[in-house]
DNA sequence: GTAATTTCTATAGTCGCTATAGGTTCAAGC
DNA sequence: GCTTGAACCTATAGCGACTATAGAAATTAC
């Protein structure tokens, strides 16, 4: 038994937590562990591995599923890497427009609370900001 | 029977989903309308103004909850801009911290990126970014 | 041996919608 | 007046990525 850990041990070695890594497990992206006796998962160095990199690609902003494709592909020697760069690269596209979205509300907060906190309540520019009756814009991609 | 609207006609003139509409008045946020003999529901202006301050607080990245208190703090006249002001700065906090971790995001990908191409399958720069071992960090915030 | 902690399962809830099924009403053309 | 087709209605389930709850069993520390 030298080097096993618990359920707990891996959480608190990955920052993972342990219902997450249960559910990691129920998606199938983490096998299903051996057991002990009493039925507690208990995990290998190779599984702490993949959790650490499923950690990471999620805090790199990757969707669960995409994260299970990039271990398919790390799995699959016969594959390229050129298939990594693509997921990696149409992500990075994502990541920036996200952030162009970002930076055009954060433009129209800041622009709205300058001006604001100088007025009166009745023309509350924040308010105003918001009740904007412009055309309306589709930024459906948002709401992160 | 001059100026109502079918959820339709709103739905068109807001650019907001008939379905969503129709969500938003479950929970609350825009009161029930009058409806026709046969059910179906009729707008005024009142509500169409009440509608885009609703898309357009989510436009800016407001949580529904959010959007919510916004509404009754300029319903309520004896509330002071100071309300909606804080709420609003708060809300450019988040936004600039998820740019910041975006911005991270971009910067670890692209340096991938920039390495990857040119080196062989076994060293893919990308794949090695996500199974870096260094320490957990909680990005717990992203995800989105 | 007992008490505290950890683990187990299963289920339901979160947020902001979106999709589906199956029915009813409305407006227009003939 | 009648038919057709679009728009509308309700109710329910699903999405992603968890998070929370309840109640039981296993483990560990003393």
């Amino acid at each position: 038994m030298h080097e096993t850990l618990t359920i707990g041990d891996l959480s608190r070695r990955t920052g993972c937590k342990v219902v997450t890594i249960r559910y990691y497990e129920r998606l199938g992206l983490l096998p299903a562990p051996v057991r002990t006796q009493g039925g507690h998962r208990t995990y290998t160095r190779v599984q702490e591995e993949r959790l650490r990199f499923i950690c990471r690609g999620r805090s790199l902003g990757f969707s669960l599923a995409a994260v299970s494709n990039l271990l398919d592909l790390l799995e699959d020697r016969q594959a390229e890497c050129g298939a990594i760069d693509e997921l990696a690269s149409s992500h990075l596209e994502t990541v920036r427009a996200k952030i162009a979205d970002l930076r055009q509300i954060e433009a129209q907060l800041e622009a709205s609370l300058r001006i604001c906190g100088k007025t009166t309540r009745a023309q509350c520019a924040v308010a105003e900001t918001l009740a904007a009756a412009g055309e309306p814009d589709q930024a459906s991609h948002l709401a992160g």
